[in-house]
DNA sequence: GCAAATTGGTTTCGCCTCGATACTTTATGC
DNA sequence: GCATAAAGTATCGAGGCGAAACCAATTTGC
């Protein structure tokens, strides 16, 4: 412990006297915004009796289509591993708030939907505090906000790269219904550019959903 | 990729119809994006042998003014139990990336330093890819990002209300040597505003630490 | 058709984080 | 001085999560 070697006295000139001697330019403030931010909408979501994993797994099912809604769904999404989401939505089935049943056209996989009790839950979405806040800004800068964040998203997505991430799912939404999402001969189309995807696509477009890619 | 300014117009066309029949207006997505940026970023820290708590409380020693660099500083910062950060420190100790000296002012705190390898550490903060991403926007955007986000934080704070969070320490960097944060009756001034603070004042004013409430 | 290989999901196990509680040591108030 | 409060630490237990084993259904190769 007392390890008071010499570094007090050198050391401590450093970030010095008071006042930052580092310059917060806006790179700086917006990477400690988006952490710190990032751990209170973390923490506002311990409510409800659903933790942060459960709660982002409920947004997704209620924002996914039909052939989105899966455990693998939610995994791909979430950058879970099944096991994992397992886990997280038995916890969310057996509060009742979703439903699982098993799909007619592939019986391994098992369609999710949400209860009448998960809408209700979904309705109370602690980080919906976060679009009133942001609603009540002046839509210019929350447009500036919503392009900045969006860029910011697909370029950490694409920095992150080979991890599983993001995610396909969300994009599929105008798949025609007999083409799946990971079908890769089907050719599907984005829901939101309308163009083909073609073998891995499906994954690099997916990196854009919440960007504001294509629109 | 790069599909900026063309979607603040036209964004009217939102996603529609597909499904979810909900229209993504710029809050919803702001707090969509937020909420997915937090986890990534914090996916993001599971780097060199540290987690998230741990790179976060190493950020706040980094920057924490001297009085500030104690355990119960990034208790408070971080919103965390005492307890947690104690573990939280010992282990960054334990890494050889801060230091402990008891302070021999109040022999109960101990101070803490980074050491040179602590420094080396945070050199590689793998959150800085947040900041060179940003740091390649336009500074308008940037500057703009960080004012809705500022803005955001506060308001989450004051939200959160009672809530353990957010914190003082950081904004007591202007205070006078002899005047410790928590002593209520030296009526300390805060750095950014120089306004003195009394009462639980301090507490109020770190709200906007991370906002762009003064200057 | 029938094995073999794949894929969606679940279960089990163990690590790790974190909060709660109890405890130690030092300060402060009377 | 004694009582109370405050800073930190140690210990315990709950819970989240990934890894790996496992099951069931489907696809592929022959």
């Amino acid at each position: 412990m007392t390890v008071n070697d010499g570094q007090s006295s050198s050391e401590t000139v450093k970030n010095d006297d008071p006042m930052t001697g580092e310059t917060p330019d806006h790179a700086a403030r917006v990477a400690e915004l988006i952490d710190r931010l990032g751990r209170m909408t973390r923490e506002l979501q311990y409510v409800d009796g659903l933790n942060p994993a459960q709660w982002e797994a409920l947004r997704y099912l209620n924002r996914a289509n039909r052939y989105s809604r899966t455990p693998g769904g939610v995994a791909d999404f979430l950058g879970a591993t099944k096991g994992t989401i397992s886990q997280t939505v038995s916890a969310l089935e057996s509060k009742g708030l979703i439903a699982r049943t098993p799909s007619d056209r592939d019986r391994r996989v098992c369609l999710i939907d949400l209860t009448a009790e998960g809408e209700r839950m979904i309705a109370r979405d602690p980080v919906r505090c976060i679009e009133t806040i942001v609603g009540g800004m002046d839509d210019r800068t929350a447009a500036l906000m919503v392009d900045g964040l969006g860029r910011l998203m697909a370029s950490l997505q694409f920095e992150l790269g080979a991890k599983p991430f993001g995610v396909c799912a969300a994009c599929c939404r105008h798949l025609t219904p007999d083409a799946g999402c990971k079908k890769s001969e089907a050719v599907p189309k984005c829901g939101m550019t309308g163009e083909p995807l073609k073998g891995d696509a499906p994954r690099r477009i997916c990196v854009n959903y919440l960007g504001d890619a294509a629109e």
